[in-house]
DNA sequence: AACTGAGCCAACCGCCGAGAC
DNA sequence: AGTCTCGGCGGTTGGCTCAGT
């Protein structure tokens, strides 16, 4: 037999704490410090389940922990992490002191996720959705090109909650690729001074270049499966490298057995010498000389920056250890602090920059990517 | 004032690996 | 060796708040 259970869970007390129980636990924790949690609620005189009582402690009364709002910094570092690791929020959350993974999870969920979109960037793939788009030109087979279209059909209904189209509206989509093909997402901005706001415009543009009736919001109908779930293995088996998978970040590099994300996330970073120890944390997360890797040209946003760059690092055949915090150099994570001090959040400046496109070409921007 | 829907976030759920028994 | 809980994790949900109608 193993270990008696830790509580009767039908007789515990559920749902949200009062400030008595609060403060029941942090007398116990103080006077006892942490230890066996299934014994807190005995001792503590909490009629909780002792899980229950580890999560309000670890969520929320924990000292170290803060509660005010995410700053600039760390929603660029959240999106950089996500990108390369995917949604392993407690190692994204190692990075942020003071925050825990619930916190960095709903911050996500509610703030980023959308904020990206509003950029028109794949919060899944971290991949402009232009680029899933000529993607789908690039992928030979009907089906896998189906499934692409799936994915971002999925996240425009997430975010834009749009009426339910026919299904037949996928289909007319693809007669018009080759123009977005021919016009390719990143060229213009890998050799530009790689302002966002190039992207952010060239994003908009490619999608003004199709039908408006074809690129609203029914055009992204979820007539097909979710790209993650069906078409991920047929996408990867490309190997070229002006295709992208649809996957998620987090499953498209996928650790090879040897790897371990804690060790990988909590190495030091030496060619960094930062002042500030928070400072030299984010930066040397962006920083690219972390893991050498097979080059890819991949556009990559930079939120240090505001850079979008065209290099990043991809591992193959998912034998890695290899991926990319975002391409930037360790001169521009150096001018951060600065960058970061102009510009409250390279976010905002996008979108700020975005309406400013707006207000000068309404003609062309107008309808094309207001959901 | 009442209703509705979106946004937000604390808390719960369910799974998994490690370890106790 | 097998069974079970603990602790940790990511995903999901319930309920509160607030703005809009």
């Amino acid at each position: 037999m193993g270990r008696p259970p830790c509580c009767d869970k039908s007789n515990v007390k559920r749902g949200l704490w009062t400030p008595e129980e609060d403060a029941k636990i942090l007398a116990y924790v103080s006077n006892n410090g942490i230890g066996n949690w299934t014994l807190v609620p005995q001792k503590a005189g909490l009629n909780r389940c002792g899980k229950s009582c580890r999560l309000r402690w670890t969520n929320y009364l924990r000292p170290d922990l803060k509660h005010d709002g995410f700053t600039p910094q760390e929603e660029d570092l959240i999106i950089n992490l996500h990108k390369a690791i995917g949604s392993r929020w407690s190692h994204i959350a190692k990075q942020l002191p003071g925050r825990t993974d619930n916190d960095v999870k709903n911050y996500w969920n509610t703030k980023l996720r959308k904020k990206l979109f509003k950029l028109g960037i794949d919060p899944v793939t971290h991949k402009p959705f232009s680029q899933i788009l000529s993607d789908c030109r690039d992928i030979s087979g009907f089906q896998n090109s189906q499934n692409q279209i799936g994915s971002l059909n999925k996240n425009m209904k997430y975010y834009a909650s749009v009426p339910t189209p026919e299904p037949s509206s996928v289909l007319t989509v693809f007669p018009n690729t080759d123009m977005i093909r021919n016009k390719p997402v990143m060229e213009q901005v890998q050799d530009s001074s790689s302002n966002v706001n190039i992207h952010s415009w060239h994003c908009l543009s490619q999608f003004q270049v199709l039908d408006p009736e074809i690129i609203q919001p029914h055009f992204f109908n979820e007539a097909i499966s979710s790209c993650s779930s069906t078409s991920s293995s047929n996408v990867t088996q490309l190997g070229s490298p002006q295709s992208y998978s649809c996957q998620p970040s987090h499953a498209q590099i996928t650790p090879s057995s040897s790897f371990n994300w804690s060790e990988f996330l909590s190495e030091p970073l030496p060619y960094l010498g930062f002042q500030q120890q928070q400072d030299r944390h984010l930066k040397g997360i962006l920083s690219p000389t972390n893991c050498p890797s097979t080059l890819e040209q991949t556009p990559q946003l930079n939120l240090a920056t505001g850079n979008y760059s065209g290099l990043n690092r991809i591992g193959h055949e998912g034998g890695f250890g290899t991926f990319d915090f975002g391409s930037t150099s360790v001169g521009q994570a150096n001018n951060r602090s600065e960058a970061s001090s102009s510009v409250s959040s390279f976010v905002d400046a996008i979108l700020e920059q975005d309406s400013e496109l707006r207000a000068e070409f309404p003609d062309i921007l107008d309808g094309s990517f207001d959901y």
